[in-house]
DNA sequence: TGACAATATGCCAATATTGGCATATATTTG
DNA sequence: CAAATATATGCCAATATTGGCATATTGTCA
């Protein structure tokens, strides 16, 4: 009981939920730099929230080097469930910009895994333009 | 999108769980003081906690005399969607006993009305007795 | 009208949450 | 080892939420 209020307190903050939003409606696995280029919020404010989500048994994550991979916990049939249904919920316009942000920067990828780290303001455009001349 | 945070928002404690759940399974609507025996919290958390979840859009009242009758809002694809999937997902053995003093509360109902108004406290069975006398 | 009953709400102290900055930790690389 | 990078966390003031009591409001009924 606890523990699903806990759940539903961690889905009431709009940057959580434009978290998970981006994780349950790609199914992929997200590094903080990525979700920092997606939702365009300052890093710590990243990991707090994705903390708040995990310690809601909302994540798993896989750390790779000094990056650290976040993916949904799929490990319960109540997780399943609620993302399954949020899938459907979240269907917000605010979150589009996101999930087309996380496109772009996703663009970046190498075998399916970050490498640029973390990109100062503004300049993920260009980096894009960057790769695409090489 | 603050609506929907609004959402998650009056979700996230126990008694309003407690309190939405019993609408879900049941499919009825309920007064203040029926929903009194079956919480057993005091009137005014229970009307405060209703008052929360009524500007999260999830029930609509109705007068009857002195009796405010909630029931849930279905007028919304979302509110549907929510509700069918919280009727799945609230599966917590709390939640049981709550759904037992519920019934056993509407035992007193005439015409499907509540007539009995507020229960001292630890009567509820001493009158559900009384009436099966008569 | 007055007494009473069901429900709602204002107030306040205690407690919890947020947002931002600075800094810590851990890992990689030279 | 030192420098650099990705991520996490401690701290603190501002703000929001809770829990409880007292009281207000609304309607009924004699």
């Amino acid at each position: 009981m606890e523990k699903t209020v806990e759940k539903f307190k961690a889905l009431s903050d709009e940057t959580r939920l434009r978290i998970i939003n981006l994780f349950i409606k790609r199914d992929i696995n997200l590094c903080v730099c990525e979700l920092m280029d997606a939702i365009q919020i300052p890093q710590y404010s990243i990991s707090k929230a994705l903390n708040i989500l995990k310690n809601a048994d909302f994540f798993k994550t896989e750390k790779e080097g000094t990056w650290v991979y976040y993916q949904l916990n799929k490990d319960t049939p109540d997780n399943n469930s609620l993302f399954s249904f949020l899938k459907k919920y979240l269907n917000n316009s605010n979150f589009l910009d996101d999930e087309t942000r996380l496109n772009d920067r996703l663009t970046l990828r190498k075998n399916n895994r970050c490498v640029v780290g973390i990109i100062p303001e503004g300049d993920l455009l260009k980096m894009i333009k960057q790769k695409a001349e090489v």
